[in-house]
DNA sequence: TCTGGGGTCCTGCTACGA
DNA sequence: TCTGTCGTAGCAGGACCC
């Protein structure tokens, strides 16, 4: 027998769509404190330490002082000069990250990671066996404080944006006088959201930043209760279709999103901001080279290949370029990332200075067997070359083997030639310049 | 005030084939 | 054969997020 709800029984099934936003405090911060707790109650800054490296995190005695992530590091020292400085270990906060999930995990498969130290999670089906929310979010708090030593905020309710507002409004504050505690759970139930959404400065609102934030301050919005006031088609003409509904509906309450546990990677890519400027050639395409031996052995620990190649340069004044190249077949191999960048590098002035250099794939699709096509058996005659796809599946067969020889060895001891150097090869890998270029020895 | 790195998504423009 | 239209793909840039 099928049951149809009544429209009242509906909503109500919606209106317990329980979703929690879960945010660690000062994560990166925290983190270092366990491993060097005689840094507690001292202003501690974790960050690119460099003239062009910016602030990733700071503690509530430093933030006292006005620093804030994605600050200049300079600034932040210039500040608060007393303030303890660290570098950042991308890959001992990855390690925390995953059993700090995992402890997620245990109350509900239905988690999105956002970053390393924020997720949602879609608690609806985990009500009848933990109880309440709130509980499950409490037990959480608890759990995470008793097994990894870190506090963490969360926010409670119907929505996932509304969740991620919770639990900011339930983080402690900082203040001259030192940490003010927070709520650490923080609940917004249906009959609450307006009056707890629309008196929020406008831009809180996911999606509004600096650009969008002028647009709306020139309609005289302040609050996302005065956006909420406008009619869509109002906010359409000022700030574009896509980005004026997704805007609009938030302001009003709407948010369908459902938590997706499993996000497919679109792209992928490495980007490196220099401690001085480059002007020679020669120099970036060996960065290049370098680049593409990190993105090229990622796409192949996800099992990816990709088509598109962009490269990115950023000059001197900041002025930012992107190339892109669509290749005929996806590759997942270094060779032919770096030989496709290089060429789009061919097309660029160096000369001014060259500040940044990047490249990502894109058009990512999944790797392993791949259909032959014509270009794998025919050779490039107008290029001369040696047919593209046989010669991707070569360097990727033979990149493979590097690979898992540095996976067993180290990936110092095997590489590109170019990369080659005193104390062995010079790779690029995720997190190592995380928040830009530290300061020279 | 001087702007990192790794992403996602959107917009506007152009080229191209049906 | 020519022209206009439409949809789609590619490209470049910008805005935004953590």
């Amino acid at each position: 027998m099928t049951v149809t709800p009544t429209r009242g029984e509906a909503l109500s099934d919606r209106a317990e769509r329980a979703i929690l936003h879960v945010d660690m405090d000062m994560f990166f911060v925290a983190v270092e404190l366990l491993d060097r707790p005689e840094l507690r109650g001292q202003p501690v800054i974790v960050g690119g330490s460099g003239e062009r490296g910016v602030v990733a995190a700071a503690s509530y005695e430093a933030r006292a002082y006005g620093i804030h992530s994605a600050m200049s590091s300079v600034r932040a020292q210039r500040l608060c000069p007393h303030a303890v400085f660290l570098s950042g270990r991308f890959h001992r906060y990855s390690e925390v990250s995953r059993e700090v999930m995992a402890i997620f995990r245990s109350y509900t498969p239905l988690v999105e990671p956002l970053s390393l130290d924020e997720a949602f999670l879609d608690v609806t089906g985990s009500l009848r066996l933990f109880g309440s929310a709130v509980r499950i979010g409490s037990e959480i708090r608890r759990r995470v404080g008793d097994e990894q030593g870190l506090t963490c905020s969360v926010g409670i309710a119907p929505t996932k944006f509304v969740a991620k507002l919770a639990s900011e409004a339930a983080k402690p504050t900082a203040s001259p006088q030192g940490p003010q505690p927070g709520l650490g759970v923080k609940v917004v139930e249906r009959d609450e959201l307006f009056d707890f959404l629309h008196p929020l400065p406008v831009g809180a609102l996911w999606g509004v930043g600096p650009a969008t934030h002028a647009k709306l301050d020139r309609l005289g919005v302040r609050t996302v209760g005065d956006l909420a006031a406008l009619r869509l088609d109002i906010v359409v003409g000022v700030v574009g279709q896509a980005q004026g509904r997704h805007l609009h509906a938030l302001a009003t309450g709407i948010d369908e999103r459902s938590v997706e546990p499993e996000r497919r990677v679109k792209s992928i890519g490495h980007e490196e901001t220099f401690a001085h400027d480059r002007h020679d050639r020669a120099s970036l395409e060996r960065e290049l080279v370098r680049l593409a031996d990190g993105v090229g052995a990622r796409m192949r620990a996800h099992d990816v290949v990709g088509r598109t190649i962009t490269l990115k340069v950023r000059f001197h004044d900041f002025r930012t370029i992107t190339r892109s190249v669509t290749l005929a077949e996806p590759t997942g191999s270094t060779a032919l990332v770096a030989q496709s960048a290089r060429v789009l590098l061919g097309q660029i002035d160096p000369a001014p200075g060259v500040r940044l250099l990047g490249m990502s794939v894109s058009g990512l699709a999944e790797g392993g067997p791949q259909q032959l096509s014509f270009d794998d058996v025919l050779p490039d005659r107008a290029a001369g070359t040696e047919p593209t796809g046989a010669v991707s599946r070569a360097w990727t067969g033979a990149e493979g083997a590097v690979d898992a020889i540095r996976d067993r060895f180290g990936a110092q001891i095997i590489g590109p030639a170019t990369l080659a150097g005193p104390g062995g090869i010079r790779r690029k890998r995720r997190g190592d310049q995380q928040w830009g270029p530290h300061r020279e020895p």
